[in-house]
DNA sequence: TTTATTTGAGTAATCGTTAACCCAAGGAAC
DNA sequence: GTTCCTTGGGTTAACGATTACTCAAATAAA
């Protein structure tokens, strides 16, 4: 049997307002030593509150519900919970999440979450692209994570691609590379603003930022045995060719890891021969590399941590897009 | 506003009680045409099942709750709350993950949790071991995931060890291998099991069990850049011994990565020279290495599977461990 | 001493849903 | 024409916590 404050003010001859006031009101008048002897025996019968009994009364449970396109399979797309949940604790709200998984559609995920009459509704989605969000929920959902509303009716957070690709590209600039090829994610949103920042740079370096090579990287199948077959022969001509180049940036770090063995087999080494860098900072990986790989991390942690800040005080101007900076990690591939 | 079984009443001409038989209860007596008209009515009006409000009379609300003890980090354990969640769906209930991140204790964490009133409650580890739950909370956790408490006082499920390891180690031996040696993970309950399946599997094929070379590999934080240079030297050591490895068997996929690239070192192909197994399948890695890579998938999704099972059916033996069948995933490394 | 004010705590209503009863009308069996 | 069941639906009372309102006693101000 569960306790409840009905149980507490028995036992202490009290109401159960006053019960009520000495557990959650800290501004309920009351005498300091009745409060006490009320915690007391709340701890002794091992009281834990009701929240659902209290959402009754304040209309929303302590939740942020997220609501993901499959976010859970990412292996660092789950720090945008972690960063939504870190900040989210500071009021006193937990965070749960809802995989939008298949055949289900957007209206009956919502409405799952809805039941649990959260605070507030995030979208987050596993890589960043625009997202087309049924008119009637442009109002539930309080701001979306790692992608953007088509007609941005929401407010969105998202990585800010050029910028990151602009940044890499000019610290490999830097460090003195001149040929850059770089081998992009075909057919995504990201792979799409990243090239126009890697020829951004180029050209405010006076490299022929036009000119510069950009292969796609083979997407397949995870669990295919032969998903690396195209960046193999990528990186096998680039090397053989007239003018091989200095460095290879990368889509993404599982894409370095493939780049590293192809140009292991064309003997050249990293990063006295070929400089590599790359984008996602999938630690298992860039970290483990030979040798270890400098990538941009994505802002997945600060993604969640802002969107919680953006729920909880509701200051967020409807259809603002915030771009948010990634990170430079340094190791020694360049 | 939110809209309420009285508002759709009001708006229908019947009582409350009647609308909530027609959307909820499926056996209330009524015409059809009433439960009809009602459900429109309902529709029209964006009714929502406020679920805080039915749990006040039901008792719990429908949510599993579970206590993770890092679990969001890494990547394939996230896989146990896909189990969990796919085998309670069924049930209509949803899952949430509240971490036990650092300082916060087990008791305060559980007390968050509960205050919820979650129909049941998990509790998982990232990783297989022995977790020592205070006496008094025995009780409020249904089941444990992927750990097993000290004193056996609550049912859990647990990756095969053993049989895993004699599994790949048995496999090796009927592809050929006569010269396995193991690379392990040193100081883990997991490293311990499955060095015991190891050997068992040689002695069982009349190889010198006891005799065989396990090797641990060093564990430092990830983010070092020098975290493998221990794994590096094993190899190195064991090829220029006098007699070389025909096989090598890997704690996980990280650690065969390490082993890929110091076997290229030293001119060894695989799977020719040396074959390479492994635990986890962490996809991304496994598929990707040159030659994809053979390995024991963790049963973590059918965990959480069970979880849900034994949770939602109520049928366990509290103390019972049971331990869970790994997953050959046949690649080319063999 | 009289009048305000503060302090400490009780009463009762309320949130949305459900469950245990109750009741009236109509038809069937005798 | 009773009696009995079935159908369709209403009434009322919870569930646990909060809160607006009330009130008595104690203390301070006049």
């Amino acid at each position: 049997m569960t306790i409840s404050l009905t149980d507490i003010a028995e036992r202490a001859g009290v109401s159960v307002k006053t019960v009520s006031g000495a557990l959650h009101g800290g501004s309920a008048r009351m005498s300091d030593e009745t409060r006490q002897r009320i915690k007391e025996i709340a701890e002794e019968l091992g009281y834990v509150t009701n929240l659902a009994a209290r959402s009754m009364r304040q209309g929303w449970m302590p939740l942020i519900g997220v609501v993901a396109d499959e976010l859970i399979t990412s292996p660092f797309a789950t720090e945008i919970i972690r960063g939504l949940d870190g900040a989210a604790r500071a009021s006193d709200i937990a965070v749960f999440a809802m995989t939008l998984s298949g055949r289900r559609d957007i209206g009956s995920v919502l409405e799952e979450v809805r039941r649990f009459r959260p605070r507030a509704i995030a979208y987050a989605s596993m890589y960043h692209k625009v997202v087309s969000l049924p008119e009637e929920f442009a109002g539930t959902v309080g701001v979306m994570i790692n992608c953007r509303d088509v007609n941005d009716r929401v407010t969105s957070l998202v990585p800010d691609e050029v910028g990151a690709a602009h940044e890499i590209t000019s610290y490999l600039i830097d460090a003195g590379r001149r040929n850059i090829a770089f081998i992009n994610l075909p057919g995504l949103l990201a792979g799409e603003l990243r090239e126009a920042g890697f020829r951004k740079a180029l050209t405010e370096a006076g490299l022929d930022g036009a000119g510069a090579q950009v292969l796609p990287a083979v997407r397949r199948a995870t669990y295919s045995d032969r998903a690396h077959s195209l960046v193999l022969s990528h990186v096998t001509e680039l090397m053989r060719g007239g003018e091989p180049p200095d460095a290879i940036l990368c889509g993404n770090d599982r894409v370095a890891m493939e780049v590293y063995a192809a140009l292991r087999r064309e003997g050249a080494q990293i990063p006295d021969d070929v400089a590599v860098a790359s984008f996602d900072n999938q630690v298992d990986i860039a970290s483990r590399l030979d040798p270890p790989l400098t990538t941009m991390a994505l802002p997945h942690r600060a993604m969640g941590r802002m969107a919680a800040d953006i729920l909880l005080s509701s200051d967020a101007v409807p259809g603002e897009v915030r771009k948010l900076p990634f990170q430079l990690v340094e190791r020694s591939s360049v």
